[in-house]
DNA sequence: TCCAATATGGTCCGGCGGTCCGCTTAGGCA
DNA sequence: TGCCTAAGCGGACCGCCGGACCATATTGGA
């Protein structure tokens, strides 16, 4: 048997209340009781429904992530399967940021809880892996798990904030900086293309 | 008239505890009501001498912050001033690692309080601009300010301790791939020295 | 219509950071 | 040396949190 209907009416008002929240509000003020309150039903609810206030987010964030993966393993190339290693780097680099700006209240909620709960997320341990990868077809020399670590740390939610709100870098500075941290070879030796064998 | 006898001891004794506390334990369950006990005071005792659990951590930092300014400031090249550009830039960055190495458990409990505790510690603010100006200086082609911001995220605590702890990366590989983000000419298109000049 | 399975939410619990205020102690001074 | 006041002290208290519990209300198939 599916779900009650009066379940499914709470679950959705939750999910609303709690993205309404974590889009307008600060971070620590918003609660358990506030969601509850705010979705019109009791804190038990919320948990019972999603284990936990982590549960929750993960919730909200689940359906942003399939999206992005699924274009990312059956979409259309670079980012999609196939094509040049360098484009796919570079593609991917740009769907992460797009995400990343999209879904930026939700995945700093994310982080709020825990430690390491962004990098511990399955999700992100996805990104991690496919940054490994595209990072290592397209720069063979490199310490491919260093640098995609250090990329995706560069893209994380709370650092892109703070690079907006308060160091008023805009979107399109971020995104080319994340461009020559992945690959420098674009910007910093100026123009040397196609030499990628060494000797 | 100077500080009483009993107030400095107790100053001790809670920095004392405080240090043990932060290196033993999880940061979640360090408590405010926890180090007053280890240090043997009343919480009032611990929050009248540091404002509150930041202004502690704060303490407990600044010695070591001051010595390694005291360093860049006024030490020997190519740490302190003077020195070629490029390797003023590297010393840096390793000093940056090992008093991050060296640190992890305080900086990590200054980043648990507030979200931008750490960036937002004038120390930070000083450790960038440091790095802004050196990374100008030697790789005068790149964006120096986000780049900068970057590679001292990269260098943040949570961050290298997750890459030591959960990716069991060294620090020798953190340490090369901190210098490569910074001047990939190091490592990335393998032996071409000395090709400084764009023309 | 009925009733068992399911969903619900007010209440309670332990613990937190931080404040308050009556008590204790240190230490300068006569 | 002894006293007295300013400084230091800490346990009780506040408001708030996330989460557990369980008596009650609702749903929807038999």
């Amino acid at each position: 048997m599916g779900e009650r209907a009066d379940a499914a009416r709470n679950r959705a008002a939750i999910l609303d209340a709690a993205e309404s929240l974590f889009q307008r509000a600060d971070l620590d003020h918003v609660s358990l009781e506030r969601i509850a309150q705010v979705a019109g039903v009791g804190k038990a609810t919320v948990l019972r429904r999603f284990g936990d206030l982590l549960g929750l987010v993960d919730a909200l964030i689940a359906p942003r992530v399939a999206a992005l993966q699924d274009r990312v393993r059956s979409g259309e190339p670079p980012l999609g399967p196939g094509g040049d290693p360098v484009a796919r780097l570079h593609a991917y680099l740009d769907a992460l940021l797009d995400f990343v700006l999209d879904s930026r209240t939700l995945i700093r909620a994310l982080e709020h809880y825990g430690p390491y709960a962004y990098y511990a997320n399955p999700a992100s341990q996805f990104w991690i892996g496919e940054l490994t990868d595209r990072i290592r077809a397209a720069r063979p020399t490199v310490d491919a798990g260093y640098l995609a670590h250090a990329v995706f740390t560069a893209l994380r939610a709370d650092v892109v904030d703070y690079l907006q709100q308060h160091r008023h870098m805009d979107a399109e500075r971020i995104r080319a900086g994340v461009h020559s941290l992945a690959d420098p070879r674009l910007t910093d030796p100026p123009a040397r293309p196609d030499e990628r064998n060494p000797a």
